[in-house]
RNA sequence: CGGGGUGUGGCUCAGUCUGGUAGAGCGCCGCGUUCGGGACGCGGAGACCGAAGGUUCAAAUCCUUUCACCCCGACCA
């Protein structure tokens, strides 16, 4: 299925000749700075407020991370703007949670972040939640409540338009803002009160069916966590109060994680891959889910200790850490029966709707990634999520060669489909690598005098910090393999 | 919600104990010298010290109230 139904949020950056008339200045000495594919990313032009300090606030890794990279810059505790480079990162792990989804055969949607307290007197959890809940009031008096979760608001969507069997399986999920007012917000977007997140919710006729939505979903979380450079480890959790039967947490194992974990280390053995999957067929669906989760793996909410050591040999114990980053229900008709949730079946009678809910945490997601990618020097961002692709580093600005193999490496790169991320500052080389560093993209290309009279360039890996000289065509070439398939 | 802590230029902090009217480093602006891993020199801008009240000739500093933020715990995607 094609994932057309999501928008890019991001417009192009404002063109520089109407930046010139809004900022009064009238002349700019930089070269024409459109390509065929917009508007060139130049860093003297963009706004990316990275610290050499780190604020006092930041404890961890991540949210440190996050704050001297200029991705973000909190707006009262728990609650955070994203500045454009965070932005961009978010947008990218939206965009491949919505890809992910929809191949599962997932609809997408979107419902609103305020919501009415009648629904949620209905099902009993205006009263249940408690003060997580942010209840707001408006000036008629009514009772709202600004959405932790919305399995109440889509229950009553699907009995106000679905009565038939026919119409089944479903599965409808959106990703929008939510809002828990945790009474200790920490750890930056790890654990905010403001956070973006993934939820869906699957409507089916038998329990059968609802399993086999559970178990689509793993499959499609799974992949969803690959292709951002993690690893999530299924587990069998508590369910909360979401309420339900069968459940299980993706974990990111992390020392700054905020759940105790319990596993066989047999399990990080196993990776989804490239394989191909179908969906609809029950029978993939169930193999993969066995696969991943038959070895003891469980956080310390459902571990017991004997179950371990029977289960999993000495040597493959392992008790760690780990970032929650998704979680998946079945319910069965906790909501579709209080609610009145409907379908006509074959025979004639009117049943209640095996329902589940499963959930992403994309705003947490940042913080995971940066957990388990960065090191002394910053973030390391994998692939699939990285901000900017390469990194063009002008080491001599002003330099005629220089700068023409910039712009000459900066448009062949936009024309391999890649979004370069180009250093014209002023700066001084260590400056430079220190900012390209900080921000983590996976590849520079570093151009500067010396290089060019050899006719070469360096490529830089983040990661590995390995480099190698090539020619500037070369050099796109082969970040453009790397890219290949890993978007 | 219990316990602890912090609010001083954009950032990191000193100054508070022992009241006398605000400092440093980084960042920013200008000039010069530098220029392949966060350079150096000179000059400059920028803070009514979280807020409100009080004590005092005088308050960043002492007292009272209040707000915000952070940490530990309990809770949580």
């Amino acid at each position: 299925m094609a994932p057309d139904s999501y928008v890019s949020y991001e417009s192009p950056p404002p063109p520089i000749g109407s930046r010139r008339i809004a900022c009064g200045r009238a002349f700019r000495l930089h070269r024409p700075q459109h390509t065929s594919r917009g508007t060139f990313m130049r860093l003297s032009r963009y706004f990316l407020p990275v610290l050499k300090e780190t604020p006092s606030e930041a404890q961890i890794a991540s949210h440190r991370l996050m704050l001297r990279a200029g991705m973000i810059k909190q707006a009262s505790a728990g609650i955070y703007s994203w500045l454009p480079l965070g932005y961009r990162v978010l947008r990218r792990i939206e965009q491949i949670v919505h890809e992910e989804q929809q191949k599962a055969g997932h609809i997408p949607m979107l419902m609103p972040t305020l919501q009415s307290a009648d629904l949620w007197r209905e099902s009993g959890r205006y009263d249940a939640y408690g003060p997580e809940m942010l209840r707001v009031r408006d000036r008629q008096d009514r009772d709202l409540l600004y959405g932790p979760t919305n399995e109440e608001m889509i229950t009553d969507i699907f009995r106000s338009h679905v009565s038939s069997y026919r119409e089944l399986p479903m599965t409808l999920y959106h990703i929008q803002w939510k809002f828990r007012d945790e009474v200790r917000p920490r750890f930056g977007v790890m654990r905010g009160r403001e956070f973006l997140m993934k939820d869906g919710y699957n409507f089916d006729l038998t329990y059968e069916d609802a399993m086999h939505a559970y178990n689509r979903h793993l499959v499609s979380y799974l992949r969803t966590y690959e292709r951002m450079g993690l690893q999530a480890i299924p587990m069998r959790a508590e369910s909360g109060p979401i309420g339900g039967d069968d459940t299980h947490e993706f974990l990111v194992l992390a020392e700054t994680g905020e759940s105790e974990v319990f596993y066989d280390s047999e399990i990080t053995e196993l990776t989804f891959g490239e394989r191909k999957i179908d969906y609809e067929s029950r029978e993939e669906c169930q193999a993969v889910l066995e696969e991943f989760t038959s070895r003891y793996a469980r956080t310390d909410d459902t571990h017991v200790d004997t179950e371990f050591e029977e289960q999993v040999p000495e040597e493959r114990r392992r008790r760690a850490r780990g970032i929650e980053v998704g979680q998946i229900f079945y319910f069965g008709t906790k909501y579709s029966e209080p609610m009145g949730a409907t379908v006509v079946d074959d025979q004639g009678n009117h049943v209640p709707v095996h329902m589940g809910s499963h959930g992403i945490g994309v705003s947490r997601l940042l913080g995971a990634i940066i957990e388990a990618n960065h090191d002394d020097n910053g973030i390391i961002w994998p692939e699939g999520v990285t901000p900017f692709h390469v990194g063009i580093v002008n080491l001599k600005q002003g330099d005629e060669a220089a700068d023409l193999a910039c712009e000459q490496l900066y448009n062949a790169v936009v024309e391999a489909g890649l979004e370069p991320l180009y250093d014209d500052r002023s700066e001084r080389a260590g400056a430079k690598f220190a900012t390209m560093d900080l921000i983590g993209l996976p590849w520079r290309i570093t151009v500067g005098p010396r290089g060019l009279k050899n006719g070469v360039v360096e490529l830089t890996s983040r990661r590995t910090g390995e480099s190698e000289e090539l020619t500037p065509d070369q050099a796109v070439t082969k970040v453009a393999q790397i890219y290949a398939g890993k978007l």
